[in-house]
DNA sequence: CCATGGTGCACAATCGTTTGCGCTAATATA
DNA sequence: TATATTAGCGCAAACGATTGTGCACCATGG
């Protein structure tokens, strides 16, 4: 019942005797310096140390089962082996997924992943510091709401950084093409008949639903359809929003026929406000929302939706910032998405 | 252009003379000894510096941008100040939710969370050793398959630790009542009049399923209504298990008219099928899922769902493990659920 | 026999903090 | 006046690893 009697201190005076073992307990048992066990356990090529002494310090290091003291390498070397993750939710769909291929990416190439997130009331400047006094060797940046100042700061400071799902100046990032997305998706319900549709969209401030309402804007306008403030609601890209959005596009004396919708949420909650409204999806009225989540495909009413790899730009980031941290030269990567067709909006008008 | 230029070693010599300032270049700029800087700046008020001095020393900080080495700081003091958090997916509704919630607890009280996950192929073993390898001050363990000899293995090197949705043991571990979940979802199916209740379950080695799988007895049972190998279904927590399990269920001889599914995505599923072959929710089958996620009530048809206070799990995991590393005596705790009935079984048979 | 040159390793400094110990000077007590 | 006490702070040794420098030692070649 451990648990129930140490505390700290007591546990690491009840372990003096049974201490972590050094590199210097190794070079003892070994019979060498502690710096040769150093060179021995790196495989430094430099020094030529015979294979037979290298061998016994390896030994040595197994038999005390030797683990290296992070904390004394970092001080040392000056690199964390960690990369920083800021991200405003673990909780959503899109950032959860570039967060675990980051992650597995990173862990890929040895580093782990410090996070730091919940930028509570927009304190994502905090989350970030918190970062930098790690001293993580880079960041990944998936927070919307960075002060493009505060971004200029971080790159006096030096550390390497790369930007995820935002793009800022010329700063590296990895994003999906959202416009491209955007038009995508309403290029699909111009083709499956409809002329009147509408758009559920996020905050405009924020550059992925920006992106979509300009691809949005564009297939509606290529198309010759008709458009206006009246067929575009903003909305949170939470459900609430989006419902009182869907509210307002279906309750227009001319109704659209289809909404495409910034994301999945959206979508299902205009799907949840049709069915209130006694509007079948599709037949009254089509959706197509953005992301393909998980059970955009498991519904009732399958939703079609906008594939953006989101596993390949959390890997991407790790690849970028890697790469950057090795004074490689790099590029912003742009993701291509894909149309997802189901059953929300196939139901042909033409 | 640096992201164009720069090798880290480069970075490095060129800040040579714009290095970080460390705690002897504020002793300098205060004409005190280092030793009494960091006395100064800790607070310590062991050995009383006059306020004047610790003035001083803080503006001579603030004016050289001081930001402590915490690699220094944990290689002396043999604190990190992070705990370490072993999570199998982070795209699982439930395990981030609860993530994010320690997250936000931990930061709280001045941890930051280094975070190991994706047990590709059950290696989660790699994962915590990696945590424990990085030296993190306690471990929070939400992985299913930790082998029980492994935890002795943890507590035989002295980490604290707790689990987190999961038990094993003796261990210290919150965990919700899935028993009583499992009752209280199966009770209100009953109480809305049905007979024959299917199950569908997760893996029942895992515990969470197992014991909402004992919960669906139990109130069967009590209620003396038809139980059987072939009302309960076994599927992995997923989709396409689910849909399977939905599948079988849905074509008994005696069909059930109602079903509980183990956890949301699996009500999911079961929804689905049950549309594919021509069944209304809730009139011809009702639905109860388990977790209360987001989408729940969201859907056209909302679910009844089992909430789980998922938020209050994660936080109380790191408040129990800060006890534990306080040396103070633990319980583990087991957190209630709450039956969210909605539309899915909103359909009185009686 | 000495210069030359390579091996194989030891030495010691260093990274930036924290902290036990003890010194100095000022003040209080006898 | 002599001694005890205390405040204020400096000294130096850690913590555990990495790494530049250099010194023996041995072999080789002239």
């Amino acid at each position: 019942m451990w648990w129930k009697r140490m505390k700290l201190g007591e546990r690491e005076s009840m372990e003096s005797t049974n201490r972590k073992t050094t590199i210097k307990h190794i070079a003892e048992a070994a019979g060498v310096h502690p710096s040769t066990v150093s060179r021995a356990l790196n495989g430094l090529q430099e020094s030529r140390i015979p294979q037979e002494t290298v061998d016994r310090i390896h030994k040595a290091a197994a038999e005390l089962q030797y683990e290296p003291n992070p904390w004394a390498q970092s001080l040392r070397t000056k690199r964390a082996m960690m990369i920083g993750l800021a991200i405003p939710r673990f909780t959503d769909y899109v950032l959860a997924q570039m967060f675990e291929s980051a992650q597995i990416r990173a862990t890929e190439f040895g580093y782990d992943t410090l996070t730091a997130g919940a930028e509570v009331g927009g304190k994502g400047n905090a989350a970030i510091k918190g970062l930098m006094d790690r001293r993580t060797d880079g960041l990944i940046l998936a927070t919307a709401k960075i002060h493009d100042e505060y971004l200029a700061e971080i790159e006096r400071s030096g550390v390497p950084f790369v930007l995820l799902n935002r793009r800022s100046g010329a700063y590296p990032a990895v994003t999906g093409d959202d416009e491209l997305g955007g038009y995508l998706a309403t290029r699909h319900l111009i083709e499956q008949g409809h002329h009147r549709i509408g758009h559920i969209s996020g905050p405009l401030t924020v550059s992925t639903a920006d992106s979509r309402a300009r691809g949005y804007r564009r297939a509606i306008e290529e198309a010759d359809l008709p458009i206006g403030p009246e067929l575009m609601q903003e909305g949170r890209f939470d459900a609430r929003s989006a419902g009182d959005a869907a509210e307002a596009l279906l309750s227009l004396p001319e109704r659209p026929t289809a909404i495409f919708a910034v994301n999945d949420i959206s979508a299902l909650a205009a799907m949840a406000t049709a069915r209130q409204r006694g509007l079948a999806v599709p037949e009254d009225v089509a959706v197509v929302g953005y992301n393909d989540s998980e059970v955009s495909s498991l519904l009732p009413i399958p939703l079609t939706s906008v594939r953006v790899p989101l596993l390949d730009m959390g890997s991407a980031a790790v690849d970028l910032l890697l790469a950057l941290m090795n004074g490689k030269p790099v590029e912003s990567i742009v993701k291509v998405p894909e149309l997802i067709p189901r059953e929300s909006s196939l139901f042909s008008r033409s």
